[in-house]
DNA sequence: ACCTGAACACCGTTCAAGT
DNA sequence: ACCTGAACACCGTTCAAGT
């Protein structure tokens, strides 16, 4: 049911899910699949659901911040898989409740806690994480051209960049110039900026990372 | 020209924008708007270009590493100011090319070379930097929910909640609870150990943030 | 129980026609 | 130079009607 939809959508973009091209896919008549689901909306759930379970929320590890940073990775790897993905979880037009990404939440926040971090470290801990991996991806998602794909727009865009944007111009044949990368990917390099410092904040003085309250 | 659809969206979101209904709100008959713009993506591209001039690029400060601080909270004030307009720079079905966003970029690059980075750490910093401040501030404005306005929402989420996510429940809780902050914004947390973790890697080896090519 | 056709209220965009 | 009406190819959704 679903299925058919992530297929539509992981080569045809989000934009190309519609009732009728859906129905067209399944060979069915477009108002047909009202009887099999309420209204397209418990479609994007549906399938923003399948998708974030794929992540691998307990993967083996030494320590708490070991854990974290497999189960980030796992979560940045299945959301590039389904480049749609993000965008439809931090689109701001409905909150959407949905199983796996409450689930996913839970996990942050249930190893911050165990760790021993305090509930302010924990509360701020979160929303960096969270925030850093669905933020950073959709970023990277939508910065990410197909350098291969369109040679001739980075090249006429460079150009276009003149001696205005000297830094920027740079910066993309940084990107340009990929071969030479070892491995810490842009991704992972903020992450563990983030997974740094709570680790020294929380070791240095383990009830001081002022601003929310308390908690329980 | 512009204005009118930026007044629209302000107060209507993002899918309140089309042409027929910014064609009556300038009192003209929607497709009149075809004479002064070739399409509706000019418009979007339009009225980013205009929120993002607001960010204050130069503020006074005595370091980088504070100027930098000074004008992502100045460009994350006016994200804020304009929900819509993060879901926009950030949507991934067009690469937009838009001054305000090109300047914009120009200048976290051009701050942190000229601090001294090394290029791999500029390079990583600054994705680091803007990733943070677009996709925490999306983030933000999808899961901030109006709680004052929708009190019961709240509630009854937390008993659907039931046991299975006590920690998300305790967040919430802390969320809700936001009378004891202390000025320490979430979106500063996450800055700061950004800004930190930059501080730190570029003093103690300046040259070894490992990762992409040394660039020009 | 499941599907279909016709219909409604919307979209963005084009284009010949008006002033 | 600017605007309009009619039209085209799409949307999501409803609902009476079919099997």
């Amino acid at each position: 049911v679903l299925r058919a939809a992530i297929g539509l959508v992981d080569e045809g973009g989000i934009e190309s899910l519609s009732m009728r091209r859906l129905g067209r896919a399944l060979g069915v008549e477009a108002m047909a699949l009202y009887n099999h689901v309420a209204n397209k909306d418990e479609i994007l759930d549906g399938i923003v659901d399948l998708v974030l379970s794929e992540v691998d929320l307990n993967p083996e590890a030494a320590s708490w911040d070991e854990a974290m940073r497999a189960s980030a990775i796992s979560a940045h790897d299945v959301l590039l898989r389904h480049p749609w993905a993000c965008g439809l979880i931090l689109s701001p037009t409905t909150i959407r409740v949905i199983p796996a990404r409450l689930r996913y939440m839970e996990s942050i926040l249930g190893r911050l806690t165990e760790a021993g971090l305090s509930a302010a470290l924990t509360y701020h801990g979160y929303h960096a994480l969270d925030s850093h991996i669905l933020g950073f991806t959709l970023w990277e998602v939508g910065h990410t051209i197909d350098a291969g794909n369109q040679p001739d727009f980075v090249a006429t865009f460079l150009r276009d960049l003149g001696g205005d944007q000297p830094y920027l111009a740079e910066h993309i044949r940084q990107h340009l110039d990929s071969s030479r990368r070892d491995g810490v990917s842009e991704f992972e390099f903020a992450l563990d900026l983030i997974l740094d410092g709570l680790r020294r904040i929380g070791s240095e003085s383990p009830n001081s990372a002022g601003g929310p309250p308390e908690g329980a």
